[in-house]
RNA sequence: GACGUAAUAACUCAGUGGUAGAGUAUUGGUCUCAUAAUCCAAAUGUCGGGGGUUCAAAUCCCCCUUACGUCACCA
């Protein structure tokens, strides 16, 4: 157990826009969590991730705001870049696809295969827009449906009627591009097949691996229905190009392919960067690999990502575990990035660089784990006053202040503790624990929920005790002792939820971290605190409205 | 349509066979160390509906209703 080494992935974002508040609760804060608390208990850890810069979408948004690719791809990954260090996802690396080294090692998984003759080759008729000389991805393609007439039906989907539709089906489809009549042109792809034999080894493997049940059925259904050959090469000027094979060398590969290789690029380029061969990770049988993605991404990670990688070397692993969450909606309405609908994280930080924590924690707490979940600022007011202030702050507060009242600022020394104070004190540990087993089985949510419980614990045991009420030293002592241990407890744990705030805790301490041994805090002898210095910031009902228009 | 997920107090959710739980909101009280925060107490539910298994069901099985999600070229 103790050799036990992990990778820990988020899913790569696409560099088409901004993350946002879904991307931090689905996919950053749920793996920065599980990382952190790893790095708690000492082990061997490294946490990838980075910018997914390939695809369709990042040419069109090119094309309509007439700028070149790259200036959309560097303009993101430098955004999210730095947005994610700000809200302090503890990432080792945040890499991006367009990087040579990912290019590199994408081309090198894809020729093998190649030459393996993994792929099929297949002719088909796709949409191409003749005065912009490109290949049209199906939903670039509007027109009337056959079944119902509606107007604005896709060229592979109805929104109206949700008839699937074919190429060639669509009335009088146009280009959402020139808004011109498309032609149809035949072209010959790669595709990809998938064996079912494999997909039942994939299914088994998992089941035993203890898998959400919602992959397990995903798979499962995929095995009963079989899954189609995928199109792995693509008509687009825009991705990794496919040189060294002639007759494909003016083709991209499909950007989902290269992209699920991403995180062992991204570990390529961290072992340059940290000396370190952080590649053997990926083929050694004592890692643990952990996806952390949104339910957009099982199938790719479940289901390709091992076909293709065991295909180039049977020594990379497949995933230990792949944690899933829905998706957060915010104010009942789906978020999204291409209709710039939703909170981006550069936008929330530049008007409220306060208020990160408490961002951190609202998005923990309303975290989509088995359910799409809902996003208001009023659960964000109320989070931040009710909870961070009010519960965490507040008993943090009191004692700091009560140890300047009472002893000058100096910590008291061990004391002896009586039957109430054990039972306090247990009832601590036996949150500690809870929230072991919740981070382990990924529920993020109850083990935030069992952490402000300390604090609930700790103002509880303060009012019962009343130490302001006495005049007798040695008690006060006494109840500071045990009152700084479960606040030692929380501050180390405030560590894994809320960076800031463990930073400003231990400052108001007057400690750092050379005063934590073994994982515990441990005060120097007559250690003198700080002054107690506000922590979180109170939401009032004006300054929620002006959030609102802010964000609306 | 297929597949899946859910339905528990006013709200947000815990609770995988043994007398219904927490937080918020409400009402009453308490404290004054604390960013009017804390703490105590009260009240609130035939656990979506119907059937079945069982000594015992929110929990297991079946049917129905409702809501939501996915359904392959979308990254």
């Amino acid at each position: 157990m103790k050799n036990n080494k992990y990778i820990i992935t988020a899913a790569l974002p696409y560099t088409n826009g901004d993350i946002h508040i879904g991307h931090l609760s689905g996919v950053f804060l749920p793996a920065d969590i599980y990382n952190r608390y790893l790095k708690l208990n000492n082990k061997d850890t490294i946490f990838i991730s980075g910018s997914d810069e390939h695809g369709a979408s990042i040419l069109i948004k090119s094309i309509n705001e007439n700028k070149s690719p790259i200036d959309i791809i560097n303009k993101y990954h430098k955004k999210i870049k730095y947005n994610l260090r700000i809200f302090k996802i503890s990432l080792d690396n945040y890499f991006r696809t367009s990087n040579k080294i990912h290019k590199k090692f994408a081309l090198k998984v894809f020729y093998k295969l190649y030459k393996k003759n993994f792929f099929i080759n297949k002719d088909t008729y796709q949409y191409y827009d003749n005065i912009k000389k490109i290949f049209l991805a199906d939903r670039f393609i509007i027109g009337i449906c056959p079944i119902c007439n509606y107007n604005n039906a896709y060229s592979d989907i109805c929104d109206k009627c949700g008839t699937t539709l074919k190429i060639g089906d669509l009335i009088n489809p146009i280009s959402i591009l020139t808004k011109k009549e498309p032609i149809l042109k035949k072209t010959n792809n790669l595709f990809l097949i998938f064996k079912k034999e494999y997909i039942k080894y994939l299914y088994s493997k998992y089941k035993k691996l203890n898998f959400n049940k919602k992959i397990l059925k995903y798979i499962y259904n995929f095995i009963k229905i079989g899954i189609k050959k995928r199109s792995i090469t693509r008509d687009i000027n825009w991705g990794i190009y496919i040189k060294k094979i002639n007759k494909f060398k003016r083709k991209v590969i499909y950007v989902w392919f290269e992209a699920i290789l991403g995180y062992i690029s991204s570990t390529i380029d961290l072992s340059f960067k940290r000396n370190i061969n952080y590649i053997r990770y990926w083929k050694s049988k004592d890692t643990k690999l952990i996806n952390f993605i949104g339910k957009d991404n099982i199938v790719f990670h479940s289901i390709f990502y091992p076909i293709i990688i065991k295909n180039y070397n049977k020594n990379y692993i497949l995933p230990y575990y792949i944690n899933v969450n829905e998706f957060l909606k915010i104010n009942g309405e789906k978020i999204s990035t291409s209709k710039n609908k939703g909170i981006f994280i550069g936008k929330f930080i530049k008007y409220l660089p306060k208020y990160i924590d408490s961002l951190r924690y609202t998005l923990i707490k309303e975290m989509p784990i088995n359910k799409d979940s809902n996003f208001t600022w009023d659960k964000f007011k109320y989070h931040n006053n009710s909870e961070l202030i009010g519960i965490l702050g507040n008993y943090f507060n009191r004692i700091i202040n009560l140890i300047h009242i009472k002893l000058n600022g100096y910590i008291p020394k061990n004391k002896k503790i009586n039957k109430y104070d054990k039972y306090i004190l247990n009832k601590v540990n036996k949150n500690i624990k809870n929230i072991d087993k919740y981070i382990l089985n990924y529920n993020f949510r109850m083990a935030i929920n069992k952490f402000i419980d300390i604090s609930r614990i700790g103002n509880k045991y303060l009012s019962m005790t009343s130490p302001w009420k006495v005049k007798n030293n040695e008690y006060i002592k006494k109840i500071l002792y045990v009152s700084l241990e479960i606040l030692k407890i929380i501050i180390r744990l405030s560590y894994i939820f809320l960076p800031y705030t463990y930073k400003k805790f231990l400052k108001i301490l007057n400690i750092n971290e050379s005063n934590l041994v073994n994982n515990k805090i441990v005060f120097p002898l007559k250690h003198k605190i700080n002054k107690p210095k506000i922590i979180f910031f109170y939401i009032t009902d004006n300054f929620l409205n002006r959030i609102r228009l802010i964000f609306k």
